[in-house]
DNA sequence: CTTATACGTAAGTTGACACTTACGTAAGGC
DNA sequence: GCCTTACGTAAGTGTCAACTTACGTATAAG
């Protein structure tokens, strides 16, 4: 699902209806007007940013109201936030060790 | 950039090869060893991260030791916490409003 | 019941992408 | 000099993704 979700932000279209959707809800025909693209185009990313777990949609008749998931947006978040905090930690670690080891033996860290 | 980087990171085996070199510099045969791709599709995988400017690469003799580029993460980084903080941010003040309303006319913010 | 509206979905096309094998090239070892 | 090592790059292939037009379907309107 995260990488569902990755995908589906590595597209610039996905990225902005996410955008239209993140405050106020909207109908897929609403959702397509603010786009080059037709409307089926825009219907298929709308599937695949559902199937991402990064939409919902509610209907209402004839129409479908799309909005943002806030829980699918906090997973993404949520993993890449580890994506580089790993990184930092490990970097963090690796200095701690440089400073001790010039304490051991009076060398310098590099 | 920003859309290249983001593009970048939606492939599994360039997650895996940033998350290689991010604490370590090595070489481009090193990175591939722990691939079952072949070397050359790493090394083109290399040539993405690059161009996204998410990895820098400093060169020894015949070889290309690469290492992730802090900068590159940073500014992905940044580009996405905006994303979602600007969610937050509109949210926040809808609220402010609804509750400003109701305390004008008493009328309950739905 | 018929017609219009608001959609999703099927089917087909094009281009991009992840991969492969084959080749070119520069640095070291002998 | 010649051969090996460590790469990138060229060329070709199969698959997938983003798009189009055409169609099906459910609700509301008359």
């Amino acid at each position: 699902m995260l990488d569902q979700a990755l995908r589906a932000i590595a597209e610039p279209n996905r990225r902005q209806i996410l955008h239209l959707i993140q405050t106020r809800e909207l109908s897929a025909g609403e959702i397509a007007s603010g786009f080059k693209v037709t409307r089926p185009a825009i219907s298929q990313h709308l599937s695949v940013l559902t199937a991402a777990g990064l939409v919902t949609y509610r209907m209402e008749g004839t129409r479908r109201f799309y909005r943002a998931r806030p829980e699918g947006l906090e997973e993404l978040k949520a993993y890449l936030e580890e994506f580089w905090a790993d990184r930092l930690q490990v970097l963090a670690r690796v200095a701690e060790v440089e400073e001790r080891r010039s304490k051991d033996d009076g060398t310098p860290g590099d």
